[in-house]
DNA sequence: TATTTCACG
DNA sequence: ACGTACGTGAAATAT
């Protein structure tokens, strides 16, 4: 086997990397995207072809990306991106720190760095792999010289390859053709004039006919078509400069051949450093152990000269290591770990809090339970020796949706901790701490320490952007309504559990064997892929591809097919049955602890908008739209002697969005009391009230969703099935109706626009990064988040504050009901029977005035014997 | 691990 | 010519 030699052209898949990659940024605001997706391809080539030799070609000045030529030419693009333009240098250094050979020479562009090593090494009797996104360099290829043309497909890097022979059958013409066939018809991005009225079809007509340029004139008088005759003759100089520009040089002189340049170590403590600080976290991996430990030593033994002295450890039973600072002893800082549940004795951490000592947290909502045993304080006074800096993490970038110790203090006190696995490998806390006490002991010290130090910057920068307030007087009380809320818990009956999960499962049984009878075939009818190739290939109904892998068969795909075949409802049901089994009964039933109860994790940090959410099991989400899944609801009761009281905020969005904008008409509309989608049916589209049916309604409803999402024609369209011509019009009515809404929809697009983010009426910021991105889809998908976030997000907030009051009143009233559960517009508390009429109050009332708005709040709230009943 | 689908607000 | 309504989490299959 020959030895293998790759070349890269480094500013052509740099490039392709930074368009094929969405927008990423370290920690410190520098894009990365395209170094990201450089080494994606880099990687993949190196990976599968193991080579012998690699050089990375580059132009001596960077900046003559392809387009830019282009603009200049034809002044239709944008020069090229700053984002860019600031990875060449961060690629190069990354490369030379891995020790790979860079080639660039002044005077010489890279493609002829590439063709001439290219041809050096055929000689040598290298085979020759040339990386380019550009596919002027086929010219290259032959026999032992592959170009390979890396693609950015959605959902990965496919990679073309051409020898000689694959550029004959793709194209049509030789390689050496290849560059005959673009002097004929030029190349605006590469500034190849070419032939006037030569285009690509008469070129390759042309050199098939002829083989080449130079045949070309010698016939041609033979060429039949007058105008490109005519054309030829005229400007047979400027095919020959078009020829001379088009040529890749391969006779270079250059500082380094092929051989000066084996495969090097890449994996080094400097690239590995690097990699680091561009946030690169999937290539760590890569690093040798040893590498990236040297690296990190020499780091943090510069920070901690004598951990000893500033090192305590608390160990709480055998499991739970606390680091504490003496030297602010004041704070005690807190990680909260997974194996914290079998921690038994806190009467330490108890006489620490008794002496004032305050916790900085990480998950604050984690340890009350160490603290707590009783509830006898108000949200606000149960929180006031705590800080939680995932929490002010949180605030100030809510789009990152996990705030773990090492990302915080990267963020926010410039310092490096390795991750855990990095020092311990896959293990559990515990092991570690058994293991390695010594170094666990260590990262615990230096995570505490740069935590406090982190939490400092936290709070500063609350300030500036005002959000302080949000912080500490609603997120951090809001942190310990949502412990009390988790560790009360639902109660949910596993044994009507189980015997609705074996009703479904009949169901199931059924409709499977009738499929699969309608199909001819036993199939996988929860796998798409399979599903797919059975109805649209075997059983010939049309569908259109709608996804990456195949065809979609989402429901409402399936829905417009249902009258072509009976099959497409029984798989709709089979469906339904088949969610409602696995997702809410079989796993529903493996959450039920041993005190009968489900207890849901309530998400503070994880959405961009500042909602909570609910996981394991998701309590946000029970079926309630049909009656076959809302008799799931029917499980979950109160203990005995109780009931629910289930209160929910009437189309808070929409009475929020109202308020923003201040309009007239919409504000009048809801100060009228009646029916707010037969209001805006009636104006819309012209009729009185009265005359308003159901399907004006249902269309003015949708729209009034839409106005909420951040309305699209498309959108609007698909959920109502009319054109988008249709969709069009009623938009524009309802901007006529109420052109304070329109607006404040520009108003909102175009502050957050200018400041990179949007707020909530209560100052909560949601960055919107995709307003500033290159890509129009990106883009627009920000204006629809810059228009929905305030909405969503000052929803938010307000019951955020209710469940602060309604928490706070059923304390101070001494009442036992609790509350247990928020569903986004909706708080359900579990009463003692004769609290109930009592709850019902207090929910409306502290939900109503939890926010004082132009347009009023309104809740209605119900009690009932279970989930089912109280809605 | 990623993709598709679908439950909710 | 693209390919879209906003915000979530979970299960199943495919890779």
């Amino acid at each position: 086997m020959a030895e293998k030699l790759v070349l890269i052209d480094g500013h052509s898949i740099l490039h392709r990397a930074y368009f094929g990659v969405p927008e990423l940024t370290n920690s410190e605001g520098i894009h990365t995207n395209a170094v990201y997706g450089f080494l994606n391809i880099m990687f993949k080539i190196l990976d599968e072809e193991k080579p012998d030799y690699l050089i990375v070609a580059f132009d001596e000045h960077a900046p003559t990306f392809r387009h830019e030529v282009y603009s200049a030419y034809k002044g239709t693009r944008k020069p090229m991106e700053d984002a860019l333009r600031e990875q060449v240098p961060l690629i190069k250094d990354l490369l030379t720190a891995m020790g790979i050979k860079i080639i660039s020479k002044e005077g010489i562009e890279a493609d002829d760095i590439l063709g001439t090593l290219a041809k050096e090494g055929e000689r040598e009797g290298l085979s020759v792999s040339l990386v380019s996104g550009d596919r002027d360099l086929l010219q290259i290829a032959s026999d032992n010289i592959k170009i390979r043309i890396p693609k950015t497909k959605r959902g990965g890097t496919e990679i073309e390859d051409y020898f000689a022979a694959d550029v004959k059958e793709r194209y049509g013409v030789t390689p050496g053709q290849f560059i005959e066939l673009k002097a004929l018809m030029g190349d605006a991005s590469d500034n190849i004039p070419g032939v006037p009225k030569v285009g690509e079809k008469t070129a390759v007509e042309l050199i098939k006919t002829y083989g080449s340029l130079e045949n070309i004139f010698a016939n041609v008088e033979e060429i039949s078509k007058k105008s490109i005759r005519e054309s030829l003759k005229e400007n047979k100089d400027l095919a020959d400069l078009s020829l001379f520009l088009a040529t890749i040089k391969t006779d270079c002189e250059l500082p380094a051949g092929p051989k000066d340049a084996p495969l090097p170590a890449l994996f080094t403590k400097e690239a590995y450093m690097i990699c680091r600080r561009l946030g690169l976290k999937s290539y760590l991996s890569r690093f040798d152990a040893s590498v990236s430990a040297d690296a990190i030593t020499e780091v943090q033994s510069a920070e901690i000269k004598s951990f000893d002295e500033i090192f305590a450890d608390i160990t709480v039973g055998e499991l739970i290591s606390l680091s504490v600072l003496p030297s602010e002893n004041e704070f005690l800082v807190y990680e909260s770990k997974k194996d914290a549940a079998a921690v038994t004795d806190i009467s330490g951490l108890k006489t620490l809090k008794d002496k004032g000592v305050r916790f900085l947290c990480l998950s604050a909502k984690g340890i009350y339970g160490y603290f707590y045993d009783e509830e006898n304080l108000s949200a606000m006074d149960a929180v006031s020796c705590f800080e939680d800096a995932a929490i002010g993490a949180y605030l100030i970038d809510p789009l990152k949706g996990k705030y773990p110790a090492e990302d915080i203090i990267s963020a926010y006190s410039g310092k490096m901790i390795k991750s855990f696995e990095e020092s311990f490998g896959k293990c559990s806390d515990k092991e570690a701490y058994l293991k390695d006490n010594d170094a666990y002991k260590k990262r615990e010290a230096l995570i505490c320490k740069y935590l406090l130090d982190s939490f400092k910057r936290i709070e500063s920068i609350l300030k500036e952007q005002n959000m302080d307030g949000i912080y500490r007087n609603m997120e951090l009380p809001l942190s310990y309504v949502l412990f009390r809320m988790e560790n009360e818990g639902i109660r949910a009956d596993s044994k009507e559990l189980a015997a609705y999960s074996s009703e479904l499962d009949k169901t199931i049984k059924t409709l499977e064997e009738r499929i699969w009878f309608q199909a001819g075939t036993e199939f996988n009818i929860n796998s798409p892929k399979q599903l797919g190739v059975i109805l649209f290939e075997q059983m010939g109904l049309k569908g259109g591809k709608k996804t990456k892998t195949g065809y979609s068969t989402a429901a409402d795909v399936l829905e417009k097919l249902a009258p072509e075949n009976p099959i497409i409802r029984d798989i709709l049901e089979y469906r339904t049955y088949a969610k409602l089994k696995s997702t809410y009964t079989d796993s529903m039933a493996s959450y039920i602890s041993e005190d009968g109860r489900i207890h849901t994790k309530l998400n503070q940090c994880v959405t961009a908008t500042g909602r909570l959410s609910s996981s394991e099991p998701n309590l946000q989400n029970i079926p309630m739209r049909y009656e076959l899944g809302r008799r799931i609801r029917k499980v979950f009761k109160p203990k005995d002697g109780f009931v629910f009281v289930d209160a929910d905020y009437s189309q808070i969005e929409l009475r929020i969005l109202a308020s923003l904008a201040g309009d007239e008409n919409l504000i009048e509309a809801y100060k009228s009391g009646e029916d707010i989608h037969t209001i805006t049916a009636s104006k819309v589209f012209h009729i009185p009230a009265d005359e308003v049916d159901e399907l004006k309604r249902r269309n003015a409803k949708a729209v009034n969703f839409g106005i909420v999402y951040g309305i699209s024609t498309f959108g609007l369209s698909e959920d109502l099935s009319i054109t988008k011509k249709e969709a069009e019009n009623y938009i524009n009515e309802y901007f006529l109706t109420y052109p304070g809404i329109k607006a404040y929809l520009d108003r909102a697009k175009s502050e957050a626009k200018e400041k990179g983010y949007s707020l909530t009426a209560f100052g909560r910021r949601r960055p919107i990064p995709e307003l500033r991105s290159s890509n129009f889809m990106q883009r627009q998908f920000g204006e629809r988040v810059a228009m929905n976030a305030p909405v969503q997000g000052t929803a938010a907030d307000v019951i955020k504050i209710a469940m602060i009051r309604v928490y706070d009143r059923l304390l101070s009233e001494g009442l036992r009901s609790r509350l247990i559960l928020q569903i986004h517009d909706e708080l359900l508390v579990e009463a003692p029977k004769e609290e109930e009429t009592k709850v019902l109050e207090i929910l409306k009332t502290e939900m109503e005035k939890a926010a004082d708005m132009p347009v009023s709040l309104i809740v209605s709230a119900h009690s009932g014997a279970d989930l089912y009943e109280v809605k």
